[in-house]
Formats: C-alpha cells, structure tokens, sequence
RNA sequence: GCCGCGGUAGCUCAGUGGUAGAGCGCACCCUUGGUAAGGGUGAGGUCGAGAGUUCAAUCCUCUCCCGUGGCACCA
C-alpha cells in the first residue's frame, strides 16, 4: 500500500504507508529535516514521528513559522511542566497552552513559587533539552487514563479528561523521556532536543482553575519562546522600547497628570494633559453635531430608586458610590448615563417624527471598580465617556448602526489609531429580557455590523445584561487589548424606564435604544493615544504647539513678538527666554516632544523670520514669521476642519 | 478581591544591623553661547505606615497601605 502527499506547491508524491512526516522531510532536504517541527495533513496537526495514516494535502511547518513557533511553544510549555514536577515533588499540572508570543503552565501546588525559582526551573528545562528526551505520542483508554491520572494524583488531568473532553474524543498522552507524562492533543515535537533553547520565564501570576474565582487559585508561570536566540533577543529589545511608551511613564515625562493615593483610580490632570484633553473633546463635539447628534448634560448624582427601576442596582450597587443624606435619602453617584438620558427622552412627548433621537453627553461617571483592576488611565475609577443614545425604531437600527460604524472609523482614522479587533458580546448568563428579545438584538446587531463591512470575533457571554454589544478593541504598547468604542443595542431598558413615542398610528410604542461610545473613556483613549504616538502627538494635538526660543537675551523683545504673532494664528506657543544655550534649549524641548522649535537670534530679529526645527529632524528652515504662523496654523487644523 | 514582585530626594536609581548616596531636576551666582546637556555653589530624605526582635532597624520578622504584573470583575 502506498499513500500519496499532496505538497503546498501542488506536487504529488507517494510514499510507502506509514511513512513519517519527519521522513519526508529528510527525503527533501537536510536543513528541511532540520527546521521542521509537525506536519499537517488535510489542515489537521501531525507529529513528526507518527506514520502517516492517509493520504491528503500535506504541509511541513517549520520553526520559524507563525504554527511552528505555537508548536515550540507548547513543548516549552510541557519541558517547563516536567522541570517543575522534577524539582518541585508534589505540584500538580492542569494546563499549559500558548499565548501570544509564549506560553504559560498552570500549576497547583500549596507553597507558593517565587520569581527566584525561574533560574533553577530554567536551568532544568535546559537540561531536558539538552538530555533530548524521546516525546511518544499515546492514546489512552478514557476510563483508564481518569484513573491513572487519579491514582498519580493528579486530578486536575482527570479532571480534565472527565468534564472537558467530549466522550468519543480519542485521549492522547505524551510520554517525554521514560517517566514523565502529560495529557495532551498534541501535536509534539520527536523529542525535546528539537525545542532549542530560545526561551525565557517571564512572569508569575495567580490564576483560578477553570477561570472562575469560585475555584482554586493556581500558579502560572509564563514564558516566552522563539524559534533561535536571535528571535529571542529581538522580542525582549521590543519589550524594553515598549516600556518606554507606557502611558503613566509618559504622562509624567510629560507633565499630563498624574495619580496619588488619597485618589486612587483617578486622575489629577495636569495643564498640558488637559489641554490635549480639551482639543480632542472639541474634535469629537464637533464630529457628533455634524452627525446630528444633540448634547445634553444630566445630573450626577441621582436617587436610588432610578437605578433600581433601571435594573443596575440590583446587578451593580456593590460597585457604585453611594450616600445617604441626613433625612434619609439613599442617593448614588451615577455610573453611567443612560437611566439620565431616558428621562430628558421622557420629558414631553415623542412622535416618530423625532427618532433617531441621538442625545450625547461627555458624561462624568463614577464606578468603584476591584482595586486589582486599576491600570493607570486604562482602568480608572472616574472618567468621562463620550456617551450617546439613540432612541429609534426597529426600522433605523440597522442604519443607524452602519451610521455608527462608519462614524467610528472616520474618527479613528482621523486621530492616528487602528482598530485592533471588533467583537459582538453575546447574552450574559444573567441578564433582563426573553430569549426571544435576545435572538432578534443579537441578529439585528450582527447583520447590521456585518452590513457596515465589519468582521466580528463573537464572545459568549459577555454581553450587558440588557443588550449584546459590538466591542471596538484597540492596543496599548505591550500588546494589550482594550475596549474602547462599544454600540450595544437595548430592548431592555426603554422598557424598565418607559420611554415612549407615538407613531404614524397614532398609537405609543417603545423605541430602540443604542448605547454608544466611540472613544470609550476620555481617560483609557488619552492612554491609548500617549502609547500609540509614544507621546510625540500630531502637530493638531499636541498640548504645546511650538516654542520659541531665543539664542541670546538680545533677541527678547522679538521672541516675544513672534510668539505673539503665532499665538495670533491659533498656534499654542511657549517661549522660551531662559538664560540658556540653545543647545540645551532644543534638549529640553526635544524630549518635551514639542513638535516645533521656532530659533530666533540675532540674524532672525534682523529679517524678521523663525528658524523653524521639526520634532526628529535636526534640519532647519528659516522662514519669514508671517509665512511660518499661516503655514503653521494651515498645518495645525483638526482633520475635520480641513 | 486573589496570587507574585516592589516602595530610599521632585524624577531615575545605588547602598548598609551603627539613622544615607549618585545623576538629572530645583534655587542662587558666573556665563549671552547659533540647534540634543557651559561652569560653580546650595537646598532638599521621620529610607511607605505601624508593631516586634536587638544595646542599636531604612536593612531582619509580622500586620497594614500603596504601586506593579497577572487572574477574577468591567453597566
């Protein structure tokens, strides 16, 4: 019997049954033989050692791509496994997948490890590779494997076996070297030699078994692994610069704001940062007009018995401010605005003539988030959303969410940033209205999204408990990802709070609301952009614009003048007569990431001109002041108003 | 909230069982210098808080607070 491999260039080539993969590719090349880790046959993973059952299309993947970094990653993940259970008797395995750029392994084990441990479990795992134990792959009767696994105890793996892997699945069990074994899908490299020693332990971390904090809280080790040193060097090179940009770093560099502990989780907001605060809130004012939207401004601090009508205080009250005055008011300071939105909609009455009703607010909220979830300007306590709600018909949901959409992604664009991902939040398991409200707003929002061109990740249970929501996610400068804009769609609450208009029936009906938001918190969006541009703003954000700065005290009066004249054109100047060299002047500014430094000594008083420097150029250009203040300010127009 | 790590001058950090240092910044003086640090002098610290061990604690132990990396949470 022979079988017959399809290569990715198209070829056809038959082989002896029972061939391996690894076989193959010495059949090929030496270096092939080398670099490769697993094959695939017809999409589906094959380890190098195992004869190949059946023909199909065949793929060898080799160390240095995208799946075969995942392969090493996860035999790092098994080698870091069997260090531990060797040097550490008594701890217990559960699960050790890849992550971006890594892995990690999920230990139980009562003593709690210590980042002093990493060097001696690295030194073991390079001792493993270096002993280049055999990796067999096995399958296991299931009801044998529970037991075993049991009778070792280790009963996470039985676990495992018992509750997450479908019946009929076959179990698979790697054995590395003799002794050491892990239930596993696979695949493996043929031995540990083969993993390199590209790797690194990063970090230690608690984490509950399963997710859920109702669990036993494990430890998990991460690491990182590549697919040769160089890779290595070059990912932890990234991950420095990256620090660099961290966003609480920055904001003090840059004299944006800062936190301390009487206030935690909020934000003092320095000049300079409120000044880029102030400019990005005027751009998106202005973009919300133009998309008829109308701005209000509710209260912020609002009796119980709303939130309560809302449903938020049931699900949330742990989590709000609240107070009690002296005659005996319970009063919650709000944590969102939409109950506040509903009732300036309430006021009067609504005709279909009025909907879509878009009311937009910058709207101050309030939430006393878990103290281990506060993240410099990410994760905050107090911050402002740029909310909105459109109360509509069932007609207008899908343009208004397309409206939504396109909307969002002008405005992105316009400020410099990527989407990184959208994602459709599905029902949560707790939640207000019938599974047959949910069918409809789930379609509704996934069809509408799809219509306005977008590519949904679904996420189960992670919609609001009145409606699914579109995440709009975005990364910070390590690579984590944030929601930022949202567009969630509510049956619910116009129904708990009673909003109503009367149709062209001259009958009351509900509306649609949408809850919307497109930077999400002013607070995580500055984050976001201080990381995205490293604190280097376009010339339009930028808190300070340009400065000017003198070369000798001879050319005050001038400076003085020519800021003026900038100042004049809409340009936030600074001037700068200090009894400096300018050399030190330029330093300073430089790493102040001032976009323009505008020169100005003797020869420019005397022509009336600026010697303009960029931000990252050390060229100059002298220009005459008026053409550099209309050229300057043309330069420093919000995209919008282009 | 849970687990690991950390907290020394405004900032970045070094250091020690005998109560402390650097660089930058700041103040003052000299210097007016043409594009990424001119020179000098000086001020500035209950070494996160409290308790314990010790003749003696910034250093060792415990508790708490805060920060940080994850986990859980996120209307």
């Amino acid at each position: 019997m022979s079988i017959s491999l399809k290569f990715p260039d198209g070829a056809e080539r038959s082989y002896e049954d029972g061939v391996t993969p690894l076989a193959v590719a010495e059949g090929i090349s030496k270096s092939l033989a080398k670099k490769v880790v697993a094959a695939k046959i017809d999409g589906g993973w094959w380890d190098l050692n195992r004869p190949i059952e059946q023909g199909g299309k065949f793929e060898l993947v080799t160390r240095d791509s995208a799946d075969g970094l995942e392969v090493l990653r996860h035999d790092a993940a098994h080698v870091l496994a069997q260090a531990v259970q060797e040097l550490f008797p008594g701890t217990q395995v559960t699960i050790g997948p890849t992550v971006e750029d890594g892995f990690y392994y999920d230990f139980a084990r009562d003593e709690p490890f210590s980042t002093d441990d990493f060097e001696k479990i690295e030194k073991r795992m390079k001792e493993i590779v270096d002993a280049d134990l055999p990796i067999q792959r096995e399958v296991w009767n299931r009801e044998e494997a529970i037991a075993h696994f049991n009778s070792i105890g280790e009963t996470f793996k039985a676990q495992i076996i018992d509750d997450i892997i479908p019946p009929g699945e076959p179990i698979t069990v790697y054995r590395q070297g003799k002794d050491w074994k892990d239930l596993c899908r696979g695949p493996h490299l043929p031995s540990t030699g083969r993993l390199g020693k590209a790797f690194k332990l990063m970090k230690l971390a608690g984490a509950y078994w399963r997710g859920d904090a109702k669990n036993q809280q494990l430890q998990r080790i991460y690491g990182t692994a590549w697919s040769d040193e160089k890779q290595l060097e070059a990912y932890l090179h990234r991950l420095e610069e990256a620090e660099k940009r961290d966003h609480r770093k920055l904001g003090r560099q840059l004299e944006l704001f800062h936190f301390q502990e009487e206030g935690r989780g909020m934000v003092f907001w320095h000049p300079k940062g409120w000044r880029l605060w102030q400019v990005l809130e005027n751009y998106l004012r202005r973009r919300l007009d133009a998309a008829g939207y109308q701005e209000v401004k509710a209260p912020q601090i609002l009796d119980r018995a709303l939130w309560e009508k809302s449903g938020h205080w049931q699900k949330f009250h742990a989590n709000m401010f609240t107070c009690e005055t002296v005659e005996g008011e319970v009063l919650a300071v709000k944590p969102m605005n939409c109950p506040g939105h509903v009732q300036i909609f309430n006021q009067g009455q609504k005709s279909y003539r009025d909907l879509p009703l878009r009311l937009s607010e910058f709207g101050s909220c309030h939430r006393y988030e878990p103290s281990g979830a506060l993240q410099g300007l990410m994760r905050v306590r107090a911050f402002v959303q740029d909310d909105a709600h459109i109360f509509c018909t069932e007609e207008q949901l899908v343009p208004e969410t397309i409206a939504f959409c396109k909307l969002l992604r002008s405005i992105y664009e316009d400020v410099g940033v990527e989407l990184h991902a959208v994602k459709l939040a599905l029902r949560p398991e707790v939640r207000f209205g019938s599974d047959e409200i949910w069918d409809k707003a789930e379609r509704i929002l996934q069809d509408a999204a799809e219509a306005a061109g977008e590519t949904l990740e679904l996420l189960p249970n992670e919609g609001a408990f009145y409606g699914p929501k579109l995440e709009f996610h975005l990364r910070d400068a390590i690579g984590r990802t944030w929601q930022c804009g949202t567009h969630q769609l509510d049956f619910v609450l116009p129904e708990r709070l009673e909003a109503e208009y009367v149709g062209e029936d001259g009958q009351k009906h509900r509306p649609v609301m949408f809850h919307r938001a497109i930077f999400g918190s002013f607070e995580r969006f500055l984050g976001i952009l201080i990381e995205h541009y490293a604190g280097a703003f376009p010339l339009w954000m930028a808190p300070v614009q340009v400065v000017v700065a003198t070369i000798t005290a001879e050319a005050d009066a001038y400076a003085r003048e020519a800021a003026g004249a900038l100042r004049e054109a809409g340009l936030r100047v600074e001037l700068d007569l200090r009894n400096e060299k300018v050399g030190y002047k330029v330093r300073e500014h430089s790493l102040a990431k001032v976009p323009v430094i505008a020169v100005v000594g003797k020869k420019e008083a005397e022509g009336r001109s600026v010697a303009l420097r960029r931000l990252g150029s050390d060229a100059q250009s002298v220009v005459p002041l008026d053409a550099a203040a209309s050229q300057l300010a043309t330069e420093a127009t919000p995209p919008d108003l282009r």
